[in-house]
DNA sequence: ACTAAAAAATACCAATCGGTATATTTTTTA
DNA sequence: TAAAAAATATACCGATTGGTATTTTTTAGT
């Protein structure tokens, strides 16, 4: 069972993070966090150290959420490039789930913590390497069991894909137009058929 | 002959492009910006009205200067195609050229100013629509004079070639790796020399 | 060189910032 | 159910925020 403060910092952490990830972390005040989650001032650094803090748990938070989600979503075939095909459909869906939590927060925190906030930026960072490792294994997986070419570059083609993607990300929402990411993921789909399948 | 005003309000743009650029808007204070600039409060509100137009006024010129060095580098040649190389062959020194004005502001600011500065905002997209319009006319321009083919959709084209730029632009940056924009620019010279390329 | 106008510096404003020490309330445990 | 412990609220801190009114300095025109 949960202790009170430990429903009141996971209720806090949900509260905000998408506070954050909008507003980004400088243009987050103490003020906006007590005031979205009706507590005080007492109760927030009662359970976090400090605005940074609070802010990195936020990020974590929302990470793992979105990780999940395109873990549960690969699940859906057992074959790695029809995994790889899931990841693209999942991305599809992407612009409604990011304006939830409002926006990508891997775009957000990696733009707005950079110069900022280095200990959040160092999470960011992870985050996008595992995102690609998953990616690059896959592509490996799909190796071993023949559904895709062995002189294939695993890395080189994580990195296209999530660079393709993330683009993608930042377009559909600066230009508040989805096409880019339905776009883009129609051209990842045809590199993996061209490039990648066997 | 320029005024005084009109050298000061030069040089204090000059002076703190760069500053919003790296912290974004609202982690740029104006003491920040009467340090940078050795002026006071008062030189600054003699030529701004305020803090957010500063930040517009400095975007503009920041936009203004990128958008300039890339015609520059376009008219090396009178083809379209090569012009369509050139501008691959510009964001290979991208990574260079962006540390020194703290990253790329089309990128910083569309993020930083979505949810905060929606008056800055709108500058970010119009930069966006005339960098890609830019690559359309250029597409245009290779299928008129029979360089390119004639059934390529140049819109579709130019937003597939920015959003992958801007994907590596952002990648590069955050995971500090010159790599992802080198690449990037390769995979897209493929694209030109296979899918545009008569 | 003198003067009017423009520009920049100074001094100040209320509001808000992140954070803390203390008091009060709510849980938990005995 | 009473006492101990944990969690939250209150009240406060100095520093800084963006912005302005006023004074001083500098520039430009004669």
């Amino acid at each position: 069972m949960l202790t009170k403060a430990e429903q009141t910092a996971e209720f806090i952490i949900q509260t905000v993070a998408p506070i954050f990830n909008k507003n980004g972390y400088a243009a987050t005040s103490l003020s906006d966090i007590t005031k979205a989650t009706g507590l005080t001032k007492g109760a927030i650094y009662g359970n976090f150290k400090n605005k940074e803090e609070l802010a990195i748990a936020a990020f974590k938070m929302t990470e793992g959420n979105m990780i999940g989600r395109i873990a549960d979503h690969q699940s859906l075939s057992k074959s790695p490039l029809e995994k790889l095909f899931l990841v693209t459909d999942f991305y599809r869906n992407y612009y409604n789930f990011t304006q939830e939590v409002g926006g990508c927060p891997v775009l957000n925190m990696g733009v707005d913590a950079k110069y900022q906030v280095p200990s959040l930026f160092k999470h960011v960072k992870s985050a996008i390497t595992k995102i690609q490792n998953n990616v690059a294994k896959l592509i490996d997986a799909g190796k071993e069991c023949k559904e895709i070419k062995e002189e294939v570059d695993s890395m080189l083609y994580a990195k296209r894909l999530y660079s393709m993607i993330t683009g993608a990300i930042f377009m559909t929402h600066t230009m508040e137009d989805n096409s880019y990411l339905l776009e883009t993921m129609d051209q990842i789909d045809m590199m993996i058929h061209k490039n990648l399948k066997r």
